[in-house]
DNA sequence: CACTTTGTTTGCATAATGCAAATCATGCCC
DNA sequence: GGGCATGATTTGCATTATGCAAACAAAGTG
């Protein structure tokens, strides 16, 4: 928003090249991290279609996130998808219906329902994660070895200078909306 | 697809070590990226909700697409969304009568009709790039300035790799959805 | 018991999506 | 020129995803 302050005055000409040398610079790594996003988001999408076309993204990111976590109540999956409460408990009422999960209420605490994945479910998640992993590691068979491990550090950093919080294997940006 | 092959039958041991490997490999990639894709999905989404909320998501690439193309056919603006063009047709009016675009048949072909930014479009894309390039240059100065060109270089080598055709300024991968 | 807190569910409204069928404008071939 | 294949847009239909706000329900508190 304020790459130009009343300092660039001051310094002059110089000023302003550091901030196009920067500005390069992210428009460099979000373009390469961008075109990497979505080669990711194409090999998941097409793992999940090859293994069953008939859930959605979204919903197959709330079974990842059962997987991840366990049983969850419908607020903490909401939370984690990052989505309103009303729309997790659609979809798990369409998960439910779909045989993937189990809705039960807490037997401690009859307020709460808890979401589990059921077998059927985490097969699929099973299925859709090999799937998937076997795709990633052909294009990965196909990169310079060299490259592997400055790839993971950089994009560690980069998350690191972030501060997203290392994602073990949470859900797929698909979400991105 | 293949990663056992009767040679594997062969090899034994030492087969199923490499397969490991590469498989873990692929693990710490996709786990870095997606927490990078992650990233940078929060930072796009609040970058447009700071400039524009009514906006959503899939709009917004809509408007980013044909910032970068220009002016497109609305079958055009479908195969860039990978969308159906029924679809991308919807959301065109929704664009067109929030101001964002114009849609006039083109006089020459009076088959096809173009979609193009308006004045108000434009100013949505830019302010909301400039916003996203700001927030993402400030994390890639809290970065060692070694890791940059090697973020740059892995995952262009990463997407390369993959056969994803390098995006210039393409869309946002929230369609992961 | 009245009041608050917390989690789930419903109502209401809008967007995004895909598929298939209906139009519409061209272009081409007898 | 009339009729047909083609390509592009538009409509109809159905489902899912979403958010917000209000209604409910079960505990917990004073």
């Amino acid at each position: 928003m304020s790459p130009r302050t009343a300092d660039d005055k001051m310094s002059g000409e110089s000023s302003t090249t550091a901030d196009r040398a920067r500005a390069a610079a992210g428009d460099r790594v979000i373009d390469a991290v961008l075109t990497a996003s979505r080669l990711l988001v194409a090999v998941s999408a097409r793992s999940l279609n090859e293994v069953e076309d008939s859930l959605t993204l979204p919903q197959f990111r709330a079974l990842v996130v059962l997987a991840s976590r366990g049983p969850l109540r419908l607020t903490h999956l909401a939370e984690h998808l990052a989505v309103n409460p009303s729309t997790a408990m659609r979809m798990a009422e369409r998960l439910a219906s779909a045989g993937m999960i189990d809705r039960s209420p807490n037997p401690e605490n009859r307020r709460e329902s808890i979401a589990t994945l059921t077998e059927a479910g985490r097969e699929v998640v099973e299925q859709v994660t090999t799937r998937r992993r076997d795709e990633i590691t052909a294009i990965v068979e196909r990169m310079p070895a060299d490259h592997l491990d400055r790839l993971v550090e950089a994009l560690e950093s980069f998350s690191a200078a972030g501060g997203e919080p290392s994602a073990g294997y949470d859900p797929i940006p698909l979400g991105w909306q």
